[in-house]
DNA sequence: CTGTTAGCGCGTTCAC
DNA sequence: GTGAACGCGCTAACAG
């Protein structure tokens, strides 16, 4: 390639601005602005010439010059809590993103992710929204509203969607899944079988989930007038990226019960536990579901494969994610609020670790 | 609140801009610029002054207005193959993604995706990279570059590295993992175990990773002098999405051969696939490993809580990312051009899926 | 319908 | 060491 062929390439890779585009096609830059925004209000000979010029030049706008003019950005941010794009065998958080990126491009809207376990991870957050480089901010999870110092991410200017945790008591919109109400459905399933007696295995204390889906547990037993001594709980230590060990120590103390003193079903506050619970108390002798129902939470994909294949409560979590993105693009697109609180249900897979209690007594 | 404090309200909400610091300081702009990005270069006693003000403001650079000035952005693009932040339960993927952003945004820049499945959202990706928004790509997998009429992303001028795939022999630094070498060396595992005959489950045909693992096979098998014929070979239909089905399917093809004729060992591409097989076998009176030995790749966490649990190449995911995202940083930094291939290896986990052959001649 | 003009908020000359 | 002036590329007024 010699030196003039060189240049030329430069110049092919030199991004074209729109003065160029005017030039060549014998216009002013507004009326390319125009032609490019409101193709109805030029005529359309010139829009033509336009069109063709830009197309000839490669022309692509300067994304920050249109930002700077118009005073906002096209980008949404997702603030996820803790490192956790990986989250357990569940992959909730990965099917949730994946829902939310889909729905937010087809609005034609960009995604920017950021952690926000630490303190300056949260400053960036909101440095981001108060800096315009983000136009709208979903927040996943996790309990507090990033903040530093005096500024929180409420006091922006921007729309904020609550996703997976419920903020509509702070009049943020929230879409969550009905965590409660789902715990209870699965537990009446369990009590359908004949199941009196429950372990349950609880996800980190305090937690939203957590609180939520133990709390339908005691729902369900309610219903048919069990008390609250139905259930042995277990756990609250560890938190949900640790269910796998969560479901191993549950298990071990479940072992330690008495042989009579053991509940006939186990209620995982995740799919996680569920599976490692599974694989540690068959691996000891404990048939399931034979000795033990198990019920999860999740949906995992990985929980139709295990022995036996696992009962659990789906989340929808790719229309979590789309829901979320929906009520955004809408409150960018001018909308009023929003319902306060959007509810996508998860539904009950029957599978089989769970069955009529039969083992036991008769052995 | 009356309207007074409405409007104070209002004030309080709206990002101030550097005038305002610069006035508040009692100074001009251009010293509250430099105060902020050469805190060297001014008087101390001034700089204290603006930094106060600053403070006191809680003044935040406007993004686009500096971007718009210095002329580039501060946002790295991760361009994803398919709607594919979900990825089985390797979740490497998402692990992948993780360690990506976490050492981007250690490195002071931001991280957004794009999906590149359909023609418009490739076109996206270039769009982004031609319009300034972004200042370097990170492309995840899959075969070809983003492009779209004649504009690739090759031409953008802004550093490209390519993760998971290797795109060494185009010029584009790759960070990848030993695929083919690590496949062997689980392979010489199985063998030093005594294993002579082998069942392989394939990825998608041509895939990438699929060809470099099936390779890894046969470099195993040649050198102990195995000939190609001592591996039945599955599968190449299904993606790596299709994991779990892809085993099943595998193993209705294992349990339809002879006894006699079934290899004492199956070698998955993915960890998915040998969870499915395993479930599945199992299920069909196989004993794993007595009659049949498996081994994985991916290194799943979930794989540790299988029954039994299970054999595999442990992918560096997290450090895959980190490794991509270091890389990137120093091309934005200036930095001469990288080695063409940055390799981390994978491990091999050895848990109880596999063992010697012992059970089926001996029934 | 189209051209002219005037900034958006910031960084960077260039004088003082 | 600091201030004044200019312009990055684009869009939104306002004329014509």
């Amino acid at each position: 390639m010699d030196k003039h062929a060189q240049a030329a390439d430069k110049a092919w890779h030199s991004s074209p601005r729109m003065t160029d585009v005017a030039k060549l096609a014998g216009v002013a830059t507004s009326t390319v602005s125009r032609a490019l925004a409101n193709p109805g209000r030029v005529n359309e000979e010139t829009r033509r010439r336009i069109a063709a010029a830009a197309e000839q030049l490669g022309y692509i706008p300067n994304t920050a010059a249109r930002n700077l003019r118009v005073g906002r950005s096209t980008i949404v941010l997702a603030a996820l809590p803790g490192p956790s794009m990986i989250f357990g065998a569940s992959q909730i958080i990965p099917a949730v993103l994946q829902g939310l990126a889909s729905t937010v491009a087809e609005g034609g809207f960009d995604l920017i992710f950021s952690n926000r376990n630490s303190p300056a991870a949260a400053r960036h957050v909101v440095d981001l929204a108060f800096g315009g480089t983000v136009r709208g901010v979903v927040v996943l999870g996790a309990a507090d509203l990033p903040a530093y110092g005096s500024r929180s991410l409420a006091d922006a200017g921007i729309p904020v969607v609550s996703l997976l945790t419920d903020r509509s008591a702070a009049g943020i919109p929230s879409v969550v899944t009905n965590d409660r109400a789902a715990m209870r459905e699965g537990v009446l399933h369990l009590i359908a079988l004949d199941h009196r007696s429950f372990f349950y295995i609880a996800g980190e204390s305090g937690n939203y989930h957590e609180v939520e889906r133990f709390s339908g547990l005691l729902d369900a037993l309610a219903v048919v007038g069990l008390s609250d001594r139905a259930v042995i709980r277990h756990g609250g230590h560890l938190g949900f990226n640790e269910g796998f060990q969560n479901g191993v120590e549950a298990a071990h103390a479940y072992l330690a019960l008495a042989l009579a003193r053991r509940p006939t079903a186990a209620v995982c506050c995740a799919d996680d536990a569920a599976i490692s619970f599974i694989g540690t108390v068959r691996s000891n002798g404990v048939a399931v579901p034979e000795d033990v129902s198990i019920i999860g939470f999740d949906g995992a994909a990985v929980g139709a494969f295990c022995v036996p294949p696992l009962t659990t409560l789906e989340q929808p979590a790719e229309d979590l994610g789309a829901q979320a993105a929906r009520i955004m693009l809408d409150l960018l697109g001018g909308a009023a609020m929003p319902a306060p609180k959007t509810t996508v249900p998860s539904r009950l897979l029957l599978r089989a670790s769970t069955a009529t209690p039969s083992g036991r007594s008769e052995r």
